[in-house]
DNA sequence: ACGCTTGTCTACTAAACAGGTAGAGTTAAA
DNA sequence: TTTAACTCTACCTGTTTAGTAGACAAGCGT
């Protein structure tokens, strides 16, 4: 799972996404918009500020904005910054590769065989996605309860 | 990323098929082939037993196997039961779908529709895979770091 | 029936992390 | 020089993770 705080920088960063361009957001705005604790989003717009992702404007009529353009804030870059990595184990991570504890030695261990595959399908999916695309929200759910059903029920 | 105790069941879970039908394999074994610790892994191996994934023998000679042929568990199907779902985020989740907290309505949330195409992904790969799947790992590392040049560095 | 070996179950705990909050300080435009 | 912003360090509280302890139950072989 996404930490709830990775989930707020991803909304705030759409936020910031879709007033590129039209001068600083102030903190305020975007909590409200995003339903995102006001307190919270100030650590959190901070980090992206030190990071280089967002830049900031002090003083009144001060507020955020991104750093560059929307298009080119892919959705893998927003993870790896907060999550360190897309891998769902350390040993599979590309770019923050680190040992798993109590493990087997590494070319032994299928589990990483198979996480490393799953990586880079997210990431190529997850680099394809940036700030800038449209995300279209698929219809309510229901229907979409199929294809689970399995030797284990 | 996974828990510790999600990959200590993934590869207690690999051993079981890699001994399928050659009778019952020790607690001891699994803990020493697998580096995983003893006392751990009797609380994860009796969580299995529980959900029926494996069978237990108990006495002289007793020891675990898996209840059905390794060909018939997908590693979706083992996540999905110790993890509870494959989504990154509740709201994402197609067989324990829940509401996120601190969200926007569900049909305007972007990070939302992101994640469920993120889902589809990867169930689709890890559905394919099963314990009877032979995986290699890949070779060493190093010039697998291209590819993240990006806008961010 | 006995004893050994092996699994089962409930409870507990230490440490880390998640998710926030408090509040004093700094900037810069008007 | 006021005031509406952002910034920074510190703190807090609840939950989860990763285990451990220890008494108990069940088979197998003799």
């Amino acid at each position: 799972m996404l930490s709830q705080k990775t989930r707020y920088t991803i909304r705030a960063l759409q936020h910031l996404a879709d007033h590129w361009r039209q001068g600083p957001v102030r903190l305020d705005a975007v909590a409200e918009a995003q339903n995102i604790p006001r307190k919270f989003l100030t650590v959190i717009l901070s980090e992206l500020v030190r990071e280089g992702l967002v830049i900031s404007h002090r003083g009144r009529d001060g507020g955020y904005e991104l750093a560059l353009p929307p298009v080119d804030v892919r959705y893998g870059d927003i993870i790896r910054l907060t999550r360190g990595s897309l891998a769902l184990v350390p040993c599979a991570s590309r770019n923050a590769h680190e040992h798993c504890a109590n493990c087997l030695p590494e070319a032994e261990c299928r589990l990483r065989g198979l996480m490393l595959t799953l990586r880079d399908e997210m990431a190529a999916m997850l680099d394809r996605m940036t700030l800038a695309d449209a995300i279209t929200v698929e219809p309510p759910f229901a229907d979409e309860m199929a294809g689970e059903s399995a030797p284990l029920g």
